[in-house]
DNA sequence: CGCGAGATTGAAACATGTTCTAATCCGACT
DNA sequence: AGTCGGATTAGAACATGTTTCAATCTCGCG
């Protein structure tokens, strides 16, 4: 067996790990992802610089870690409370409401997890991981259900849940149809959120941006 | 005046400029962002590597000067022979199957530019400058005509031009609802090419994610 | 032509992500 | 308890983006 990702590990290992991701996740608060410098983050969390890269390939799979926990974070406020609203377009964009404030509320980690997200080589799986479980969460804000926590993550789940366009069910279509309307909003959120971290706009900006992606796709229907 | 940025500059300047750009430009053909080294760059373009930073900010600045000219030869392209198509939904999506093909079809330099463009700090200016154009084509395909390649860029006009929502005429509505569809179509471009750099999906899936947000805001008009 | 301001050079220096190594530690098994 | 293999450590080393500096060059001007 190679390298498990996260199971098989003795607790005192979880422990340095989480040493190490809340070191990395305290510095990014304060000086977003320069400000996470490895030593720094090795000293703080009691590790040696080299043991950093027998948990992590990188820096940015530190952070994206951190992002997985924190979109595990997203998910748990929204089953507690789902986005309120009578219609799909008002949940929706409560939800984006939501999300936006809860990463802008933080600016530089925000910015350096949008920066791990992008700038990353050979990090897809947890690139991934992140498009596929917030699309999840748009698609059940959507629909008006808190989102379905228990659900495989690995990409082989992912992509063979999306079957051929052709030939399927009606139910099927709809839920086709949500999924693209969840996959196209996340777009524009994300990209629009990556044009907050280059500092062209503001958190108003990346709200009403996501907000006109609504308005275009469930307009027609009842606003 | 302050550091003039491209303007002003002495012949022999601006060829120097254009050595250390197609340096640049060659090695992220052949390797990608990390194989355009900075000593490399300057050993290749003649130029002392402390003057590298006389014209360009950091290797980012470099690659997005370089987006931008990308960017212009994707205008002139267009206006030379526009995406054909009987409607919005058709050009639209051929608009975004020739810019994909062309980013794509150089996948290390086109990886390099993404990363130039996410993982920015204080380039917002060319960030902004990207997206305005983009959006601008994607607004000249939506109504089938050849784009406008004489516009400012400046951030100003660009933030003149939009004004406030509320209020506007029967023409200006028109208008706003074409840039809100073009920068929702963007935006997803956009994030899908991000997915596909980090090795997410292929060019298909980049084209067919467009192409399903296009479908969801045009589709309800003639396809 | 000769001058002087600014541009350029070559090289060193610095910062930080990443890798490597020898020594040490730790925890499970006999 | 003793031993062994893998984990950890401290620290050096390496790669590359970025900065700095003194020396040199260049070019327009008097």
């Amino acid at each position: 067996m190679p390298a498990p990702p996260v199971a098989r590990l003795a607790a005192n290992q979880l422990r340095r790990m989480r040493r190490i991701v809340d070191a990395a996740v305290e510095l990014a608060e304060q000086g977003g992802f320069e400000a996470v410098r490895l030593r720094d983050v090795a000293e703080r969390s009691d590790v040696a610089l080299g043991t950093l890269y027998k948990y992590f390939r990188s820096k940015e799979d530190i952070l994206l870690f951190a992002l997985n926990e924190e979109v595990t974070r997203l998910e748990q406020a929204l089953a507690a409370r789902p986005p309120a609203g009578a219609t799909p377009y008002r949940r929706v964009v409560e939800f984006f409401r939501r999300s936006s404030r809860a990463l802008i509320g933080r600016a530089p980690f925000a910015r350096a997890l949008i920066r791990s997200l992008t700038g990353s080589e050979d990090l897809a799986v947890q690139v991934a991981a992140f498009q596929l479980r917030m699309a999840r969460l748009v698609a059940a804000a959507l629909r008006g259900e808190p989102p379905d926590l228990s659900a495989p993550l690995d990409a082989g789940a992912a992509a063979g849940r999306t079957r051929d366009r052709r030939d399927a069910s009606a139910g099927d279509r709809l839920e086709q149809r949500e999924r693209d309307i969840a996959q196209t909003l996340m777009h524009t959120w994300f990209s629009a959120l990556v044009g907050w971290a280059a500092g062209l706009h503001n958190e108003r900006a990346v709200v009403e941006q996501v907000r006109v992606g609504a308005d275009l796709i469930l307009g027609p229907e009842e606003r």
